[in-house]
DNA sequence: CCATAGTTTTAGAGTAAGTCTAAAGATATA
DNA sequence: TATATCTTTAGACTTACTCTAAAACTATGG
């Protein structure tokens, strides 16, 4: 799975330019949950002649393609996860920062008893902060 | 708690003038978790002087003062649930429309045991659709 | 190696949601 | 009535994001 990312996007029918490959390689490996314009700023340093179009048309993609997740949580922007399986998350109010919770620590149940809706997905969406051990 | 929107916002410390109850008695009845844009748009057919500025003004008062909970679940934009208590949410991907989900309907256990997170709140956020009976 | 058709990238204009500002208008109290 | 405080305003500004049309790539067949 964290084999390189040429052939990840290949994998999934993307032709993988330089560009998609220098923004791949940063977007699909963070921890950090960037935001569209945080990808472009990063990933211009190691990159300098890179548009803001093809960063927000190459996540656009990537999400498209199953590559990454799009997240709605916080602070009213879109931020994104490369990791595509379901989790939760914690959303640092002070910081902006999002973290992930595993899938199986926490249960969740009830969801199948509302008959009047059709679930295709869940998560817990958390507030708080990370404890400084 | 469902006494007139004057008591309501007094009750909060907030000087209920005319644009605010205006404001109020649209937005802290309804269930349909309109965007900030649409409770301005709404609110206008009644009570036409009514600039942009003051419809955000007064939707964060309200929320800073507990009247009205601020919610980004989806589309990347900020909508308004008057229900400030605890509860669940569905978002209908098609529609736009999100529909509450009463708190005990759903249980979440295991939050508890992570022990390096401090959780002020957390809600259950479904993405799917309501059954057309 | 060239032609060409398709794909990708670009700069910059456009859009939409939301915030800020400074002035004007209300309101309350003494 | 005077004055201090609070509220509202129009419109400029900011920020995140999308669109457009042209230029630059890339792949393939001949």
């Amino acid at each position: 799975m964290d084999c390189n990312v040429v052939d990840r996007l290949k994998g999934r029918g993307i032709i993988p330019s330089a560009h998609r490959v220098a923004i791949g390689d940063y977007v699909l490996r963070t921890i950090e949950h960037p935001s569209a314009d945080q990808v472009w700023e990063r990933v211009k340093t190691s990159f300098p002649v890179l548009s803001r179009a093809t960063v927000y048309n190459t996540l656009n993609l990537f999400v498209r393609k199953g590559l990454l997740q799009e997240l709605i949580l916080a602070e009213g922007k879109v931020v994104f996860d490369p990791n595509v399986a379901d989790h939760h998350h914690l959303v640092e109010e002070d910081s902006g920062i999002i973290y992930d919770i595993p899938w199986d620590a926490v249960q969740v149940s009830g969801l199948d008893t509302l008959t009047d809706l059709e679930i295709d997905s869940y998560q817990v969406v958390a507030r708080g902060r990370k404890r400084r051990h």
